[in-house]
DNA sequence: GCCTCATGTCAACACTTGTTGACAAATGTT
DNA sequence: AACATTTGTCAACAAGTGTTGACATGAGGC
C-alpha cells in the first residue's frame, strides 16, 4: 500500500464518520482532515473537493455484493446487512449514512438514486410473491423506524437491533410487513 | 395583534419550516429572516438568538393538548396527529421537525427530553395492557419508519400516510406493533 | 549529482454564518 | 407640539466554511 493510498484510505474512514454522523452539510472539511491525521488541501487533491468525498464515501457504503449473491436469500441478508452487530456504533452505520443524508439539499438526490440503484432495486428483483412493492417498502420502513426510534430518539422498549435479529420484537414487525397480502 | 406580535408570530412560522425542512444547523437566520419579510436583527431581538428562536417553535411543535384530553382514545389520537392531513407538506411536520433534529448536535438533546416530556411519556402514561413500553417503541418505530420511507426516501409503495390511517398498509403495520406479546 | 514526479505544508481567498450596536422611523402619551 | 417608547434598518464584527495556488519535501530514475 503507497503512502498516497493510504492517506487517500484514512480520508475516505474519517469522512464516512462524520458524513454517517454529523451529515454532508454540517461535517467539516477541516474535521474530517483532522480525525485522519491530514492536511485539509488533500482533500481536494485526492478527491477533487467535498462532493467527490461524499461520493467515494457513498459509493463505499453501498456496495453490498452479498445481497445480490443467488446463494443467499435477500431478504435475510438484508436484514442481517441492515442490523450487523460488526459495526461499532450506529452513529457510522449505512442506515444511518443514508438516512441522514437522504434529504439533504445538496447530495439528497444522489443518496436515494444510490439507494435504489445499489439497494432497493436489486432487492426488489429477487423477491417473490405478490405486492413486492408493498412489502418491501414496509419491509424498509421497519428497519429505518428501529433504528431512528432507538438510536436517534433513544425511546426505550425498542428492541436493540445490533443482537441480531432474534429480537422477537423486531422479528414480530419485520413479519408483518412482509406477510401483507391484500 | 400588536405590530410585533404579527413579526414575531412570522419568524416562528418561518422559522419552524425551514427548522422542519433542512434541520437546526442548515437553517439560516437571514433565510428565516427573508421568509418572513422582517430583517435578521429582530431574530435576536424578539427571540434572543438562534437558539431561542428553535426553543419557541419546538415548543409550539410540541403542544398537543388534545393527547392528553381523557376524552379521545391516547393511540386514535396520536395516530391522527402523525398522519395529521391537514398539513399542506410532511417538510413542515410536527414528526419530520422532531426527526430531523433529534440528534443534531446542538439541540438534539432538548428536542429528545421535549418529546419525551411533551409526547411519549403522557402517551405511556395512557396506555393499557401488558408491555406497554415495547408495544410503545413499536408503534413510534412504525410512524417514524413510514414517514421517512414515504418522504425522506422516497420509496414507492409505502401507503400515503397523508391518507387518514385508513391505508389498510399502514394500519396492518400498526396493529401488528400495538398487538406485541411476550 | 541532478532531474522529475509524487506527496505534503502553508497561507491566503471569497463567502456565509450568528450576533451586536448605533441610528432612524414610527407609534403612543402627556 | 414635545417627549418617550416601541419597532425597524443598516453596517460591521469575528468566526468558520470550501477551495486554490505557491512552495517545500520526499523518493526513485538517469
Amino acid at each position: 500500500m503507497s503512502k498516497s493510498e493510504h492517506t487517500r484510505s484514512a480520508l475516505l474512514q474519517s469522512a464516512t464518520r462524520q458524513f454517517g454522523e454529523f451529515g454532508y452539510s454540517n461535517a467539516s472539511l477541516r474535521q474530517i482532515a483532522g480525525q485522519a491525521g491530514v492536511d485539509v488541501a488533500l482533500i481536494s487533491r485526492y478527491f477533487g473537493g467535498k462532493l467527490g468525498l461524499f461520493d467515494a464515501s457513498l459509493k463505499e457504503c453501498l456496495n453490498w455484493p452479498e445481497l445480490l449473491d443467488p446463494a443467499n436469500d435477500p431478504i435475510e441478508t438484508a436484514i442481517e446487512k441492515f442490523t450487523d452487530p460488526t459495526s461499532e456504533d450506529h452513529k457510522f452505520s449505512t442506515t444511518r449514512m443514508i438516512i441522514l443524508n437522504a434529504d439533504d439539499p445538496i447530495v439528497g438526490e444522489r443518496v436515494r438514486t444510490a439507494l435504489f440503484d445499489k439497494l432497493i432495486n436489486p432487492l426488489e428483483a429477487r423477491m417473490g410473491g405478490t405486492h413486492i412493492k408493498e412489502r418491501l417498502a414496509m419491509f424498509i420502513a421497519v428497519i429505518v423506524g428501529a433504528s431512528i426510534t432507538r438510536y436517534s430518539l433513544q425511546v426505550p422498549g425498542m428492541a436493540d437491533a445490533d443482537a441480531k435479529i432474534h429480537s422477537r420484537q423486531l422479528r414480530h414487525l419485520i413479519d408483518a410487513a412482509l406477510s401483507f397480502k391484500c
